[in-house]
RNA sequence: GCGGCCAUGGUCUAGUGGUAGGACUUCAGCCUUCCAAGCUGAUAGCUCGGGUUCGAAUCCCGAUGGCCGCACCA
């Protein structure tokens, strides 16, 4: 058994995760995040608000799951996240049929349609690859999840295949939210949907899955962050494309010398590059485990600047991508505008409003307009044009309107000057986007809290989960089934929920039972009611133990102090030894 | 989507054309009283759908799921 499955048992049995709708067979691509699951997930998530809205400053929007066709005709998604692929009628393979051209042609394959890449494969009379057998017609295979909203024939509509779109489509209003000012970000946790192919590699690989995406907007010539110097000295595991290139590895180097020697653009995105790494390392990646690598230039979106991927490295399946940061420039919001016909642009306020003088026209319609009739409006205009460059004096004019010249009198027409005032310049704002995969993250965080070790010639599993995101943080065992140490136990209990923490109390079996119990689910810290503590007579009366997940020891507290202890043991990490004291 | 291998209680597994077994877990009781101890008992299983057969968990076909290889991964 590979660390993948041993990590993938340990969570079917004690509620991590599991498969989906396993009673009908199950079905590739869905998961389950059990009962200890789905607290671990809320837990991280909760983490990551607490950097991005709360730290950050940033604003939490949540929107649909099934957004309308023009959405994703918008984003670019119905056309290009497909891949048009041919099957073997041979031998069954299918292959992406712009690859396939690709391999023949001297041609970029990227920029034909269907049709072209079927005329090529007609032409050069391809065959299959591998067993030379004919080959079926283009299809588009598309990975979004296809639905109707409404009955009958209904409105075309589409699961989204990532949370972003939700946030570009509603710029306008989140600008006005914003107070009109740049820079300024939202955030969605949600779920997204994507019709993989082949989810082979379990929960790394979801149909469904749940995303965490940051959008910052940004003013091109601003891509800074103040916060920079604060964090320039920090060190990340880089792995520039040139690196990959030349074959070379990850290095350790700080984000100072990585934006000095250009690796990384500029500030804004280094220091974000920052905040995935402080995500990351308190769900207890090691750093070792941890990588930052620069997409090559060839697999970059076309329209993104530049992008990097956080990447864990897990047992069975080598380096993962857990995060994606990525420069997607004005990308979406021009796409967005463009379809739309809304404004999603910003202003750039000048330091001081620009003051210009303008001349224009004001006509007395009622005489030319009867006059020229249709050509009026189009005469006007001409004559804004021409009194704007200062060549009419307020005398006749002659205008030349589609091939025939019309005249305007001097008394029709008066020059006037206006003072007009230039507040600033509009601009598309640039979008900065860390994009989080929240279950391979959390998977990645079992596995890299799972220990094995012998105890006592057994095997003793542990999920040494961070102590402040464990499912459940304390539980409470009374040491025997004695009547006085359960009540005991379920009033410490009740105190611990009192301040907000889930807590187990189990009673069933020999307390070392429930020690390993506890430790497979990760549980930091067990209180352990005793024959002491009920015992009036003895002189530890009133006091429980604390015992460890991590280093199985134990020191007694007093009762009243328990809270306190587990406060200061779960939330400030301090060491059991000086809680004991 | 293709090919190969596979699918037995919660978990890990044995098994065979004729009553499905073990270990661990879980639950109850006894015992024990700080790290999966012991004893007794209990719950719980042949992925699903067809076919062959007197009889199928076993053989055949299909589906679903898993693993490996190919392909795919905006």
């Amino acid at each position: 058994m590979d660390l993948y499955e041993r990590v993938i048992e340990l969570s079917r049995r004690r509620g991590f995760l599991h498969p989906s709708f396993e009673i009908y067979g199950g079905l590739g691509g869905f998961y389950d995040w059990g009962p200890r699951g789905a607290r671990l997930l809320e837990n991280v998530l909760d983490l990551w608000r607490q950097l991005y809205v709360v730290e950050e400053g940033l604003m939490e929007v949540s929107t649909p799951t099934i957004m309308p066709r023009r959405v994703f005709e918008a984003s670019g998604h119905l056309e290009g996240f497909v891949d048009p692929m041919v099957d073997c009628e041979g031998c069954g393979r299918s292959f992406r049929a712009d690859h396939l051209v690709d391999n023949h042609v001297d041609l970029v394959a990227d920029s034909l349609s269907n049709e072209e890449l079927q005329e090529v494969i007609d032409g050069e009379e391809l065959g299959c690859p591998e067993c030379g057998g004919p080959l079926s017609e283009v299809y588009d295979f598309n990975l979004m999840f296809g639905t109707t909203v409404g009955p009958g024939r209904g409105q075309e509509a589409y699961m989204r295949p990532e949370t972003a779109q939700g946030i570009f489509v509603a710029y306008p209003r989140l600008y006005r939210y914003a107070r009109e000012r740049l820079p300024f970000g939202a955030v969605q946790v949600g779920r997204a949907y994507r019709n993989e192919v082949s989810p082979r590699q379990g929960v790394i690989r979801l149909r469904e899955f749940t995303q965490a995406e940051v959008e910052l907007f940004v003013d091109p010539e601003e891509k800074v962050h103040d916060g920079f110097d604060r964090v320039s000295h920090r060190k990340l595991n880089l792995l520039s494309s040139g690196k990959q290139l030349d074959g070379e590895a990850a290095e350790r180097r700080s984000l100072r010398e990585a934006v000095d020697e250009g690796d990384l653009q500029n500030t804004l995105f280094a220091y974000h590059l920052h905040v995935v790494d402080r995500f990351l390392t308190a769900l207890g990646i090691p750093e070792g485990d941890l990588r930052y690598r620069q997409h090559l230039p060839d697999e970059r979106a076309h329209y993104a600047a530049d992008c990097w991927d956080a990447e864990v490295n897990l047992d069975r399946f080598g380096w993962v991508e857990v995060v994606g940061l990525a420069d997607r420039t004005d990308y979406d919001l021009s796409r967005h505008s463009g379809h739309s016909g809304r404004d999603m642009s910003a202003l750039r306020p000048l330091d001081e409003a620009r003051e210009s003088t303008v001349r224009r026209v004001e006509v007395d319609m009622s005489s030319l307009g009867p006059r020229l009739r249709e050509d009026a409006s189009p005469v006007v205009e001409r004559l804004n044009e021409r009194a704007a460059a200062g060549e009419v004096d307020g005398g006749d004019v002659s205008v030349e309107v589609e091939g025939s010249t019309r005249v305007v009198r001097g008394e029709e027409y008066e020059v006037v000057e206006e003072v007009e005032r230039v507040r600033g310049e509009t601009f598309t704002p640039h979008v900065i986007e860390p994009s989080y995969g929240v279950d391979r993250a959390v998977y990645a965080m079992l596995e890299k809290a799972f220990r094995s070790e012998e105890v006592e010639e057994r095997e003793r599993r542990v999920v040494s989960l961070p102590r402040a995101l464990a499912p459940v943080p304390v539980a409470v065992l009374p040491l025997t089934d004695d009547a006085e140490m359960r009540h005991v136990s379920s009033e410490v209990a009740r105190r611990l929920r009192g301040n907000g923490f889930v807590v187990e109390v189990d009673t069933s079996g020999n307390i070392g039972r429930r020690y390993r119990r506890q430790d497979e689910i990760g549980t930091p810290l067990v209180v352990t009611v005793d024959q002491v503590t009920v015992d009036p007579e003895s002189e530890g009366h009133r006091t429980v133990t604390l015992r460890s997940r991590d280093s199985m020891e134990q020191v007694r507290v007093g009762l009243e102090e328990v809270e306190a202890s587990v406060l200061r043991f779960v939330q400030d990490g301090a060491d059991l030894a000086e809680i004991g004291e």
